[in-house]
RNA sequence: GGUCGGUUGGCCGAGCGGUUAGGCAGAGGUCUGCAAAACCUUGCACAGCGGUUCGAAUCCGCUACCGACCUCCA
């Protein structure tokens, strides 16, 4: 087994592995704010980082995998400004609980993380379940002086944090004194000593849903907070993963690190991953409508997978858009376009075809053993473990494995014969590839039915129907067989004709 | 304006110094009652201009365009 290379964001290069903990691996994602519907994009960024999970345990790593739910603190402004955050803003929208919308909100997600067949994370914690971490966390930044609080409100001070320790600004590629001098042409510093610092206790006011005792008054905790009070609580003060989308490196990330820094002494991550944008036309994925068309640059996900929406002909299924995401490595954007999801979902449909095919081939024995096609299958099997060790390059591996598909179309139809394949060999694809397909790659197989009842009904319908069709065929009766197959067919129920007879898969 | 990243064939998207990426679409063929599926064959792609090199899509410089972050966003 070759080594696994991570692409750390702190270097920018990719870098060797090492775990702190060989016996459990620690990994942090910054979960959703749940004050509104997770959108495509979002999807995108939690099913990158569960690829990184799922195939972080394939090759034997115990993980213990942290992704939150922010459900309190995230400003919507500027803290000096205003100190109405999202889930207040929409909790009086809607006149609910602001406990009632996160509620809502994170069920929302669940149900869309399964829909992606994302795994859950080991430990999902909520900011407003970690108020006391928090407070902690805040006293212990200030104790060690990165801290300093104004009329209720504790500030973090970025200055002094920066001038001790040369941590701030390395990970988003920030140059100290350029976030320090911004201060000059600053119209609105508030109660902040310096443009650069941010709130980590924020006071609240009469407008305040939210709010917890603390010792500084009544008030709630700045955003970066509670990503850096639950890592610590659930990983350590060092771990070893963090993950996050791209446009989280700054400032929440890069203020992440300082609270860490500031309260514990230590560096917490050694590598930082971020996943790129999801673009629809051309642009970033985002809620936050244009200033100037007032259009959302965003699609909801069911309305992807319902079909009604704007941007495209049909509709795409939950599997589909995650094979789509599987075709581009995380640290590049992917654009969505209606022929790019009409080419991902042929795709994803042609690799399950072959592993079904695949998997119903039976091995009869060693015979005229062909050297040349033995080294290529194992070759390509072997590039696909490599392609993934090589910082998780999800398209390349996944071309090796089409390559595969050829050979198995060709085993399947005789034309690369199964006896000239070692049994080794052959044993060894049917089972990478199907690991690959489903617990490195997280696909369902959508043409199967989950049910295995209605399975078993179907199975034996769908016999009857090819034999009554095989009837009409053998008496040329080609105007019976051929309505069978077109209104099947209307039903998404493919017939494919062969020597060895009529197989049938589901398209959905 | 500052910082960083990108520009690959009809579309999506890997590659990042010498090898066919891959998917989809297209063309020709085999098979088939026809079709589908499958298989075989097929595409003079690397924004432009210079430079380094025996050799560059891949390294360096300049130009053009696009995007992200700098303010909430995965």
């Amino acid at each position: 087994m070759s080594d696994l290379y991570i692409h750390n964001s702190l270097s920018s290069k990719k870098e060797k592995f090492i775990p702190i903990n060989k016996d459990l691996i620690g990994l942090y994602v910054c979960g959703p704010t749940v004050y509104s519907d997770v959108h495509l994009g979002n999807c995108r960024t939690f099913t990158s980082f569960d690829i990184v999970y799922r195939y972080l345990q394939y090759i034997g790593y115990k993980v213990r995998y942290v992704r939150n739910i922010t459900d309190a603190g995230h400003l919507d402004g500027d803290a000096d400004i205003g100190t109405e955050d999202k889930m207040a803003k929409t909790a009086k929208a809607l006149k609910l609980e602001p406990m009632e919308v996160a509620h809502h909100y994170t069920v929302g997600f669940h149900k869309m993380m399964e829909l992606f067949n994302n795994l859950p994370p080991n430990i999902e914690p909520r900011a407003t379940g970690h108020i006391t971490e928090q407070i902690e966390m805040v006293q212990d930044i200030l104790e060690n002086g990165y801290g300093y609080e104004v009329n209720g409100s504790v500030y973090f001070n970025v200055q002094k944090f920066a001038e001790e320790n040369d941590v701030y600004g390395k990970l988003s590629g920030r140059v100290i004194d350029d976030l320090l001098s911004e201060t000059r042409d600053l119209k609105n510093q508030g109660e902040k000593r310096h443009s650069a610092d941010f709130a980590i206790w924020i006071k609240a006011d009469e407008h305040t849903l939210q709010r917890w005792n603390s010792p500084w008054g009544e008030g709630f905790p700045g955003w970066h907070l509670e990503c850096s009070a639950m890592s610590t609580k659930y990983l350590g003060s060092r771990f070893d993963i963090h993950g996050g989308g791209e446009d989280l490196k700054f400032p929440h990330h890069e203020n992440e690190i300082a609270q860490n820094c500031g309260a514990c002494n230590v560096v917490p991550v050694n590598y930082w991953m971020h996943g790129n944008m999801l673009l629809l036309n051309g642009r970033k994925m985002s809620k936050t409508p244009d200033p100037i068309t007032g259009i959302s640059n965003s699609i909801m996900p069911q309305d992807l997978f319902s079909g009604k929406n704007e941007f495209f002909s049909k509709a795409y299924s939950p599997m589909v858009l995650r094979f789509f995401m599987l075709q581009a490595h995380y640290r590049s954007t992917l654009d969505l376009s209606d022929e790019a999801l009409l080419a991902a979902e042929k795709g994803y449909y042609r690799l399950m075809e072959a592993n079904h095919r695949l998997q119903d081939l039976v091995h009869t024995g060693e015979e005229n053993i062909h050297e040349n096609e033995n080294e290529q299958i194992e070759k390509m099997i072997q590039a696909a473990i490599d392609d993934m060790n090589d910082d998780f390059n999800t398209p390349k591996a996944l071309s090796r494995l089409f390559v595969l598909v050829n050979k198995i179309n060709s085993i399947h139809t005789n034309q690369i014969n199964i006896s000239s394949i070692k049994e080794e060999t052959f044993n060894k694809l049917k089972k990478v590839f199907n690991d690959f397909i489903f617990d490195i790659f997280g696909l369902k197989d959508e043409t199967q039915s989950t049910d295995e009842s209605t399975a078993h009904v179907l199975d034996g319908l769908m016999d009857l129907i090819i034999n009554i069709r095989q009837d009409a065929r053998t008496t040329k009766n080609w105007g019976t067989s051929d309505q069978i197959r077109d209104k099947l067919n209307e039903l998404k129920i493919k017939l494919k004709d062969s020597k060895d007879g009529t197989s049938w898969t589901i398209e959905k």
